[in-house]
RNA sequence: GGAGAGGUGGCCGAGUGGCUGAAGGCGGCGGUUUGCUAAACCGUUAUAGGGCCUUAAAACCUUAUCGGGGGUUCGAAUCCCCCCCUCUCCGCCA
């Protein structure tokens, strides 16, 4: 949610940052949120007149009845007056107060000054690791590997649950499992995080909370008869743990991290970019969230950039660090780093890690705040989180980066201890 | 799934129609007392919206908030309806 006060009192400022995502519609929407805004506030001020109005009739009243038993009956129809504006007052201020709450959540975070202006092709590569293996005839894709050494079955995925429901066999199913435990080991023992097992299915109010709804319901998953949604990413259960609550300055950053199975619908993605593991709609991912300070947050986003970052080095792989241009970040990030892996077979670099600051926007949306200390007012906290990392496409990025020429896959020594071989194929495994 | 009980401020807990943003206690903060500590005593102790202030803050005025929403009433923590949550018993079940 956008601070509406700030777009009160510095209406240029935020609709010149809001204009570099890009969306003609945003100017728009912000002219009629500004007026509702107006409104709003005039019709609280008349709303509260009338109720001020009663409050004291309330009170005289009250002596009237105690001494003479009865409201005369003019007075009383006097009130009745005063309580039937007081009604219609209410309910014009409850149509305009849901009109402006409507509107606002449909306003994307502002992106940050250092954010670069455009849409995708104007992302920035801020650093790369590794050196990436060469696309050559001997860099096959990792549905080849996958197929040759059964790691994984997607058409009986697509028997069970459609196209993008991999299933995972024998040493593929190890591997994921090794993956998530090294990441939660990693990030629990090295970085700070605290492990968390959250619920997979999660309330309507939860999406509102980190921005997934009302905007994005297509991508969901939901259950029908509770109306409960399929979480897309942890992010939704971690960040909204602190919905509605003060929390102490004292304890942040607080820093968690869960293994969840992750449910999207990807509507409207079909056939870009969706072959073998690259789109799917459920894949696990291990996720890291952090809560902060405004003053903290900036400096947070490196930090937590580096944790992801650190599961790719001891995983080996050759990735790279973009910057998100203004048209590219998401609804609820006001930056974004993306990580992305190269996968020599397919030829390309796969986003498999994506960190972001989210300013006040979420805790704005969910109601999380802070007081720096006792006695202070609280304000919203800063809320960061990055993958660390998505499945699939990190076990393509394995997959294809350390094929050997005898068909076999060798693993990484950090993932070794997990799998109890450093081989993955007919012979290791 | 069935039956019942309940949800009040940081915590405990009173309050079944008005003068209750809410008794009392605990905790916190400030003070008095004290060589120090403790005890005792006094004071204080929420959040949000709007107004005013024509930068902001404080102060001030006002509204709202007793799980959430709607209703009845001149007036609701208190009465009615819906929803959420907790607990107890029964049933079902990994």
């Amino acid at each position: 949610m956008i601070d509406l006060r700030l777009l009160r009192s510095a209406p240029a400022e935020m609709r010149a940052a809001l204009a570099r995502r890009g969306d003609p519609a945003l100017g728009p929407l912000l002219d009629e949120i500004q007026q509702l805004d107006e409104q709003r506030r005039k019709q609280t001020s008349e709303l509260d007149l009338l109720k001020a109005q009663r409050n004291e009739a309330a009170q005289a009243d009250a002596r009237v009845v105690k001494q003479q038993g009865a409201l005369p009956p003019e007075i009383a129809a006097l009130r009745r007056a005063l309580g039937a504006r007081i009604a219609d007052a209410e309910a014009t201020l409850r149509t305009v107060a849901a009109s402006l709450e409507t509107k606002a959540l449909l306003i994307p975070n502002p992106p940050l000054p250092e954010v670069p202006d455009g849409d995708a092709t104007a992302n920035r590569i801020i650093r790369s690791w590794g050196t990436p293996r060469p696309k050559g005839p001997d860099a096959t894709p990792h549905w080849e590997i996958g197929e040759r050494l059964g790691l994984f079955d997607l058409p009986r995925g697509a028997k069970l649950s459609g196209s993008g429901f991999p299933v995972f066999v024998g040493a593929g199913a190890r591997l994921a499992r090794a993956l998530i435990q090294f990441m939660l080991d990693l990030h629990v023992r090295e970085h700070g995080y605290v492990e968390v097992a959250p619920p997979f299915v999660v309330r309507r109010e939860i999406m509102q909370g980190t921005g997934q709804l009302p905007k994005f319901e297509d991508d969901l998953y939901r259950t029908a008869t509770d109306d409960l949604f399929l979480v897309p990413t942890a992010e939704v259960p971690l960040t909204n743990l602190y919905r509605d609550e003060i929390v102490d300055g004292a304890r942040l950053p607080i820093a968690l991290t869960a293994y969840t199975p992750c449910f999207r619908r990807e509507a409207g993605a079909a056939g870009k970019d969706t072959r073998g593991l690259l789109r799917v709609h459920q894949f696990d991912k291990v996720e890291l969230v952090r809560f902060t300070t405004a003053t903290e947050s900036a400096a947070e986003l490196e930090r937590l950039t580096q944790h992801a970052e650190t599961v790719l080095q001891r995983l080996e792989l050759a990735y790279r660090v973009v910057l998100l241009a203004a048209g590219d970040t998401g609804f609820s990030a006001a930056k974004t780093y993306d990580l992305e892996a190269w996968a020599p077979g397919v030829g390309a670099w796969l986003e498999v890690s994506s960190a972001s600051s989210f300013t006040d926007f979420q805790a704005r949306r969910a109601n999380i705040r802070s007081r720096r200390a006792r006695g202070d007012k609280p304000e919203f906290v800063h809320t960061l989180n990055a993958s660390g990392v998505a499945l699939p496409r990190t076990i393509a990025a394995l997959l294809e980066t350390r094929q050997q020429p005898d068909g076999s896959v060798t693993l990484p020594a950090a993932l070794v201890p997990y799998m109890g071989t450093d081989r993955l194929g007919p012979a290791g495994a």
